[in-house]
DNA sequence: ATATTAACCAAACAAATGATTGTTTATCGA
DNA sequence: TCGATAAACAATCATTTGTTTGGTTAATAT
């Protein structure tokens, strides 16, 4: 046999970390996060973290990177389940919406971060978000819109309001997918009927 | 005579102080500004501000206190302009626009301080900026929309949609005031036509 | 002229924090 | 069994950060 019932050595805590530590970036932010509160809660030493990463800055890279796919993965697969375009982009918009208000989610951090308070790492952060944003950019190509209107603002003013949402929502608010719903209809149906 | 034209005493630099507590602040949040980066770029000592304000929680909040009371003032002059509910909410929003875009101006920090990242001062904070958004409230009421419309709702996508601009806002976007238009037609018209 | 006070400077402190170094333990292939 | 290596520990360092303390200077009041 292979290897027995002995624990093996395998002990993939870099994950555990990377969790804990996308955790702590979402909800205390960069600099409100240290290097130890990290250890702590997973049991391990401060140093210890060092060997897996080389420094604070390159674990949040790591991090955001991995949150940016993760959120990329989960809006293109909700995109998928619909077909018309305006069902699509709502899809997304809920899709991203339950990523970046779910606690244990690395999504989070892409908003929560704000990527002026690293400085070393500003330019590749932002980088890293936009190219996420290109999504939506497709999206909203899509819609059977009137010629007049500007479809760079109408994503900025989507994204902007569902970005926003982690400012003022609660786990009692409306759903992540009823804010969906909602904020598709402003922007697609006249304001009064 | 009371004083002669002999140099006043009147070194007023709490003013100073407060506008590059207030820019570094906003720029880099509230655990990114240390005190000694206030003080170097004003040439004062790291001690010497604590002449001024007995903490650093204590500088943020009066930074805080004249950003609302600020952007409050600003608006509702903006407001008394015009006359029609929309109208008056356009122009709501083109001056909070002006405010939390302009650089020198001390209302950025209210969108650009995580009240969450203070502790201490968390619930303060958020009260402050909920007593400025009730402006927003009643201009919400005071629009002509159908029964089935939920102006809470209406009112989180615009405010969020306009916060969110701080992210996305370079000066050679759209000015302010565009924005607002832009924005209002969006939640006021048929998307297509 | 003297006393008072606003406004700072100079220096330092204690705590927190990111990072380094040397060592140990456990697993696995040869 | 042995050597290599992954993964962590234990201890410590150097720096940063908010803050304090005591002294200094110049304007104002008495």
């Amino acid at each position: 046999m292979a290897h027995s019932a002995v624990e093996r050595r395998n002990n993939n805590r870099s994950t555990i970390l990377l969790d804990e530590a996308a955790k702590q970036f979402a909800v205390k932010g960069y600099r409100g996060t240290t290097v130890r509160s990290i250890a702590q809660n997973i049991d391990m030493l401060p140093g210890s973290i060092y060997y897996h990463f080389k420094s604070k800055e390159a674990l949040l890279m790591a991090v955001y990177d991995v949150g940016v796919k993760k959120i990329t993965q989960t809006v293109n697969d909700a995109i998928n389940e619909a077909s018309d375009p305006w069902g699509r982009l709502e899809a997304a918009v809920s899709a991203h919406l339950e990523g970046v208000l779910d606690e244990s989610n690395y999504a989070r951090i892409i908003i929560n971060i704000i990527p002026a308070e690293v400085a070393g790492l500003e330019k590749t952060l932002t980088e890293l978000r936009n190219g996420y944003e290109v999504i939506f950019v497709k999206l909203i190509d899509d819609l059977p819109l009137g010629k007049s209107v500007d479809r760079t603002m109408f994503r900025l003013m989507l994204l902007g309001a569902i970005n926003w949402a982690k400012v003022w929502y609660r786990p009692n608010s409306e759903s992540p997918a009823n804010i969906a719903r909602i904020f598709i209809k402003f922007m697609k149906d006249p304001i009064d009927t």
